[in-house]
DNA sequence: CACTTATGGATTGTCGACATTACACAACAT
DNA sequence: ATGTTGTGTAATGTCGACAATCCATAAGTG
């Protein structure tokens, strides 16, 4: 199933792994779009397709490739002949990402009721959680939350619901980055998320999403003072 | 308001509309968008960037960056090295399509409840519809649906949903446009959209919801065989 | 005959050079 | 001084040529 040929088994050493033939434009994309959600590239920052091509050693019509990436995914915006810069980040639109993630995880959780589908894999997230929080992990308490409301999408069995919520994510992380480190409590965050899925887990529909906007909402008003940007 | 230099006011013939600056890419973009739009670029079909170059007598990198264009409007997709095509269109495809469209109009339907919106435009697209529909004029008739719609989303205050239902409507006139021509009935169509308005005016929400919800599911489930493609 | 290994054509990927545009600032005239 | 006109610079926009890759088909080999 997942190689084309299983007369031979698997003694290859996984040392050598597939050979992968990453173009050039998404090498770049991948770097810059990393610098951009780490925070490392704020927004408002211009880019310049000669001085990147200089930096990383290649010709411009891979960065602009690169940059036109960047600028599906919504992270970047050009103005003709005048330039390119990471699109900055107005209140608007952060309250905009957030109120769109909630209809989409409310959509998702319908779907979920609807389907039937298996909740393992949310509990084991929830897990991970509350694992991260009595740890003081927060980058793993992040991770398995991202985790977490990845797996509430791919439930929900929905292709293009799946790559919408991708493409909005993009930008919550941004956001997060650019938020000074919120002090909240760990274990509340953590403990938001089991009552979700027993919600789900008991059919009650209204309960969880409920459940599912509550919690969403408390992460968009959570924003501090929202950075805006000037050229 | 409109000119920087309100001081002369208006004593420039508009013979000479402002010179508009189109890239080629943006002139390239607009013509295959067209032609997969309208149908007459099929599913499937090839989009070899040499032989458009020749074509339209421009080179190839703008032809590369209208084809990246189109992609992000995810109406073509690319195989490295091998090649790029319309996208097919699944049956899975259109239901999302149509499902996810459903929950973009659901939400609009709610802010608007919320924000409590002027209603003309709305009122003006309903008589245009139903115009049309005594008219028998088809082509109207979906032109004024559009409107309403569009008209709806852009109520709803939101810009990222006006962005998402703009991209997720793309796909929509494909469809429409690859079907054969309903021969449904026009005045059920124009008819279905005015107690939409009165729900919305009444602040009826679940009224309002679940009109927008059967009229999009109608729309989704009255595809025929929907077209499949290979290479 | 089965299997591997060249080889060729078609297509995308990358490059460096040149063209076009917009903006800012200086030079000039009124 | 004020407004207009030139000019330069920095950035994107466009181009043609070459390189890398994949696929199909043929040639070779046991």
């Amino acid at each position: 199933m997942t190689t084309a040929k299983p007369a031979l088994a698997d003694p290859m050493p996984h040392d050598i792994a597939p050979i992968e033939n990453v173009p050039l434009r998404v090498q770049v994309a991948d770097r810059l779009r990393s610098a951009i959600l780490s925070g490392r590239l704020r927004p408002g920052t211009g880019l310049v397709e000669t001085a990147l091509a200089e930096q990383m050693n290649v010709s411009r019509a891979p960065i602009r490739e690169a940059i036109q990436i960047l600028e599906n995914d919504g992270l970047v915006e050009t103005i003709a002949y005048k330039g390119k810069r990471v699109k900055p980040l107005t209140a608007r639109e952060v309250a905009e990402t957030y109120s769109l993630r909630e209809v989409f995880e409310v959509m998702a959780v319908r779907r979920i009721l609807e389907n039937g589908a298996p909740l393992d894999l949310l509990r084991e997230h929830c897990d991970a959680m509350t694992a991260a929080a009595a740890a003081d992990d927060f980058e793993a308490l992040i991770a398995a939350d991202e985790a977490f409301h990845h797996a509430l999408i791919v439930l929900a069995d929905h292709d293009l619901l799946l790559a919408s919520w991708k493409n909005l994510y993009l930008r919550i992380h941004q956001i997060m980055a650019l938020r000074n480190r919120d002090e909240r409590n760990l274990d509340e965050v953590a403990g938001n998320h089991p009552p979700i899925v027993d919600a789900l887990a008991d059919g009650d529909a209204e309960r969880a999403i409920k459940l599912i906007s509550d919690h969403t909402r408390i992460l968009a008003a959570f924003d501090p003072a929202t950075i805006v940007e000037a050229l």
